[in-house]
This record gives C-alpha cells, sequence and structure tokens, in this order.
DNA sequence: ATAAATTTACTATAACATTAGTAGATAAAC
DNA sequence: GTTTATCTACTAATGTTATAGTAAATTTAT
C-alpha cells in the first residue's frame, strides 16, 4: 500500500538519499552519506527508514544480522505527487502558474533557458501531432 | 518578524482566502469563504488566524469588538518561499530539474506553451544585456 | 433592560513528526 | 571464550499541527 502517504521533510532527506546510493542500502549506508558529521543519531535514521518501510515506500530485506532497504517508487513518481501537492496548496491547481512563477522568479542561467525551450519544443510537437 | 516561519497546509487555506478576498477581512469572513459549508468550526479559523498574527503573516486590528486581519505578506513572497522550499527539499536545490519535470510530466496546453515560450523569450534578452 | 447571538481570549486535546535512548542479540577481535 | 562493537526492536520524550470547547464581553433585537 503505497497510497495517499505524504513524505514529511526528514522522511524526504533518507528517500533521496536512498534512491541515490541506488541498489539497496542499509541504515549505515544512509546514515554515513546523509549525515557525515553525526547530525542524526544512527536509532533516528533507523527510526525513520522502519517508518518508511510501513509507509510502503522502502522494502526490508533481512540478510544476516542487517537489514538492507530497497526503494518501492520510483523518485519521478514520488516527484510528481509532491509537485501536485504544492500546484493544488499553493497555486490553488494551476501547473501553468507554477511555470510562470518559476520562470519569472527563479534564478535561471541562459543554458537552462535554452534546455527548457528544447523541452517546450517537444512538448508541442507531442501535442500538435495528436 | 515574518523570517523563516513555514506555512502549513491549513495555514495556507487561511492565506490563499485572505488574499483572494482582498482587504482585511474577519474571521467570520474567512470562514464563510473558504467552508462554506462548516468544514471547520469558527473558533479552529480563529485560531489559525491568531497563529497567522503570531507568525506576522497577518496583522490584526480591533473595530469594535471584531478582529480584522490584514496580509502582511505578498503572496508571491511566500510562493517563492514555498517553491524554494520544494527545490530545496525535493529536487534537491535545482531550479532548473522542477522546470525541466513541470514541462514533461504536467499537463500543459499548447496556449500554456505559447505562453512559457514567451516569458522565457523576456527572461533570456534580460538576462543577455546585462 | 433583558434575552439571544456573536466574538474574543484562553485552554485543551489528539494526531503526527522528530529525535534518540535502552536492552538484547550477534559477530569480530583479541 | 570473554570483551567490544554493531545492529535490531522497542519505547519514550519533545515538538508541531489541527481542531475545537468554554467562559466572558459586547452588541442587537425585542
Amino acid at each position: 500500500m503505497i497510497s495517499g502517504n505524504k513524505l514529511t521533510p526528514a522522511e524526504w532527506e533518507i528517500m533521496n538519499t536512498v534512491w541515490n546510493l541506488g541498489g539497496s542500502p542499509s541504515v549505515r549506508d544512509v546514515l554515513e552519506n546523509a549525515y557525515p558529521n553525526g547530525e542524526k543519531a544512527y536509532t533516528t535514521i533507523q527510526t525513520l527508514m522502519n517508518l518508511l518501510e510501513k509507509k510502503g515506500l522502502l522494502t526490508r530485506k533481512k540478510i544476516g544480522l542487517v537489514n538492507f532497504y530497497t526503494p518501492a517508487t520510483r523518485r519521478e513518481d514520488m516527484l510528481q505527487r509532491e509537485t501536485e501537492h504544492l500546484i493544488s496548496r499553493v497555486f490553488r491547481g494551476s501547473a501553468p502558474a507554477l511555470a510562470n512563477f518559476l520562470i519569472a522568479e527563479e534564478d535561471l542561467s541562459l543554458d537552462d533557458i535554452q534546455h527548457i525551450k528544447a523541452l517546450l519544443k517537444e512538448k508541442e510537437a507531442q501535442l500538435r501531432e495528436k
């Protein structure tokens, strides 16, 4: 049941690290990668990761003593969920409003702009041919 | 002190309503506009609005018996703050990543795309002339 | 001017989020 | 084979968000 579980900020940090590392990291792997200077306690990460398992975002497999955690969702799906959340909560449901805002207010380089233009062209072609 | 206070989802609903109504609505104004079918109790809204005052997002002025609440921030500033939050939490700090995602994954109409293109052009010109 | 309605200020509570401690099991190192 | 370190499972404490009740004050309508 992956369902309607929203990720909290702390959970996002964990999930980002897990996706980043790839494969099936352990608690220690995540801890060392995400908090190399001991910003959080081992058991904190452990608790969070087990929570994420309960929420259906990670699956767990014990090998010997150690639990290894595998993502149960693709990062993209979560991005989408979260982005849509922002759009509905903050931009009153309008994706274009967010797009406009992004371009107007965030710092984009010329390169970024070129890249976005290319994407738009693609998208446009896609839409037209239907 | 408007400072680093993040808005919770419930607070966003209030603030959106306040910005929407314009002027300086009362608790009742907000309640009736945002929850016309009694989804929330009067006192709930009251509490939230007073909280928002404490957070510096609304200012309060009592006229006669009634408190009237005026936004202390522009909606745009809050949008920015929130968007940047998403970017840092979910898109690992990359605004272009969000832009890419938006265009690739969200439903944009041809009109939207034209509009975005125009904005990009503007932005590009701006960047170049510096 | 008394009764009814509205509003405030204050308080309470439940749910969820965050962080970490403790006890016991297992493995490794000497 | 006893000590040391690591990991798990469980539990707990603290903080934050969301929701609303209660009592007192004020206005409005009879």
